[in-house]
DNA sequence: TAAGTGCGTCGTT
DNA sequence: AACGACGCACTTA
């Protein structure tokens, strides 16, 4: 079991409100976006961050300040994404590749790992995303460049395609 | 254009 | 066995 495993919990205050940034002992594991409904995950006593963690922080911070301004973030701190399947961790690996400014479809995602009929599934992965904005999910749309879906709200994926200055098909 | 129906497809629960 | 952040081929208004 690694029932021991301590989540630090930090905020992060951004023009766009305060973000909170989840630590495991391996890097960034989760981000949660401002007035998202599950805030805060631990019951836990506050855990003090250790300096590693307070210097992965100053990272995340820099980083998602750099990336709601459509920005590509200079450099990330470790991301722990072992919570996801072996499928979902392909298509996060995917999302990464993206380009600051570029998307892609559901559909080529889909090919781009390898399961090009595993459209939908690709979408199911998207939606688990525990690293919204700095995985970034939000640039993937629909075919045609059509908006499609998100988990933190389809305001939230139109705002940071905004920002990037990406064209959806129904302007 | 917009909106609705049906089906193939497949990872996750 | 049911359900999707899909995509495509339809039909209808």
């Amino acid at each position: 079991m690694k029932s021991n495993s301590q989540i630090v919990e930090l905020t992060i205050p951004t023009a766009d409100g305060e973000f909170i940034a989840r630590y495991s002992e391996n890097g960034l594991c989760g981000l949660a976006f401002p007035g998202s409904p599950q805030r805060r995950i631990s019951t836990l006593q506050p855990v003090a961050a250790s300096p590693i963690v307070r210097a992965w922080h100053d990272m995340t911070v820099e980083a998602l300040n750099a990336a709601l301004l459509g920005h590509a973030p200079k450099a990330l701190p470790p991301l722990d994404l072992a919570s996801g399947t072996a499928f979902q961790q392909s298509v996060w690996a995917a999302l990464r590749s993206i380009d600051c400014g570029q998307t892609l479809s559901y559909a080529q995602v889909a090919e781009r790992i390898g399961r090009p009929k595993a459209v939908r599934a690709v979408g199911g992965a998207c939606g688990a995303n525990p690293i919204p904005v700095l995985v970034p999910c939000h640039r993937v749309l629909a075919a045609n460049q059509r908006l499609g879906g998100f988990s933190g709200g389809l305001d939230w994926k139109r705002k940071l395609l905004a920002r990037e200055s990406i064209k959806l098909a129904s302007d």
